[in-house]
DNA sequence: TGATTTTAATTAAACGATTGATTAATTTTG
DNA sequence: CAAAATTAATCAATCGTTTAATTAAAATCA
């Protein structure tokens, strides 16, 4: 382990990668200027335009680089043999977890998609949102096929209600620390609001979305009552 | 009615408010230059000091001029003495009714409370939308107290869900312009769509609130079956 | 290996264009 | 004629980008 040389090889291209995606996320791409950028990440101004061409093309490389790994990570839910709700829950869990550490990038590409300002950039973020979408989707379809969940619920808009809620939580902080009475807005993205937020959701969407709510094929929750250790 | 003088009395100042919160709106307050907005406008850019002081006062009084109206709407609602389900619906669908009339605006103001730039535009934003979650509030505490309303449910992050849903559609309409294949982004603010979201809030807020979601003291869709004509 | 050449990385300085704001002069209005 | 409204021109500052020179690293050759 130790002996051996780490290279860290940090190079002023990932540098510059990981100050920008930091800066925008904060202060919105038109704010940043090249030179801040430049003068934060320690690195000369020209490397921008040698690395990559433009601050434009700079942020099309960060969404290139972040969005693609989400993707990966939901589609494996949705071949499981999972009970359709327990897959529903278990995608919302691993999306809000990835969502709320990466919080800052999350913010960044839906701040783009909404001001439409670089319709390459829109497109791209649009395209990845709407694969999320399309996993959960199915895994709806799936449950209403198998009987469990009711049919005349309206999929796109509870998706809406899911992906808004959270989608909510990440853009504007501020107002669930307000409601929460939290001193500082991070706060929203620890440990105890991420639980509260999937208790929530689990309870409500279970109402929504269940034909008799109160069938269990298998309850997770119910089985820690009992410690398996005795 | 006609042969009266009608007084438009379009000045310079109302244009650039109007304008200037189209564009901040369209293109965002840091990408709308002060020579496009006066341009814009057809109005000389020297106007733009002249009657606000500055770019930024005049973003500030935008804010004011518009945010206090949605206040006033639905501080009517908390007042009345309708059944807290009523109420709560009744809100819902005015603020609805409201923010997809005044979608760019909204879009506005949530991109500034996100972005955090302008810290007297945030605190001011804030307290607006605060103003609307305490409504929202008291409605749930009360149909709690009444015994009407589920003891066990989060209200703070029904409120997430319920304000999310709304708000996602705003910020981002192409998510469910793409999800509901229509060909333009402001085709999701229709009234089809609008009634849709409504019906949908309603049908997953109910069997999540409601202690019993059959129980109806009062349903005003039951009694249409029925033609009064007859 | 050691010297030399070639390529890649980095720098300071400057480019023209655009930014928000201001000036002082002029026109319009009451 | 005084006050308010509007104008064209200009301010210094900053914007994203580019240049040409310099340094560091890699490749080539003796």
């Amino acid at each position: 382990m130790f002996g051996k040389k780490e290279k860290i090889e940090v190079d002023a291209r990932q540098i510059l990668l990981e100050t920008a995606a930091r800066l925008f996320a904060e202060h919105g791409f038109e704010a940043v200027s090249t030179r801040k950028l430049a003068e934060e990440s320690k690195v000369n101004i020209a490397m921008i335009a040698y690395y990559f061409g433009s601050k434009e093309k700079l942020f099309q490389a960060i969404i290139e680089e972040r969005l693609p790994k989400t993707r990966e990570m939901l589609q494996g839910f949705l071949d499981s043999d999972m009970h359709p709700w327990e897959k529903f829950c278990a995608v919302i869990e691993a999306y809000i977890e990835k969502i709320f550490t990466n919080h800052a990038f999350t913010k960044l590409i839906y701040r783009e998609l909404s001001l439409q300002q670089r319709p390459a950039h829109s497109e791209r973020i649009l395209e990845g949102i709407m694969n999320n979408w399309g996993i959960m989707y199915k895994i709806l379809e799936e449950g209403q096929q198998k009987g469990i969940f009711r049919k005349d619920i309206d999929k796109t808009m509870t998706l809406t209600s899911t992906f808004g809620s959270i989608v909510q939580i990440v853009n504007t902080p501020c107002i669930l620390a307000k409601a929460m009475n939290k001193t500082n807005d991070n706060e929203v993205f620890s440990a105890d609001s991420k639980a509260r937020l999937l208790t929530h959701l689990k309870q409500m969407l279970k109402s929504h979305l269940w034909i008799n709510p109160n069938d269990s094929i298998y309850d997770p929750l119910s089985n820690m009552d009992f410690n398996p250790a005795y």
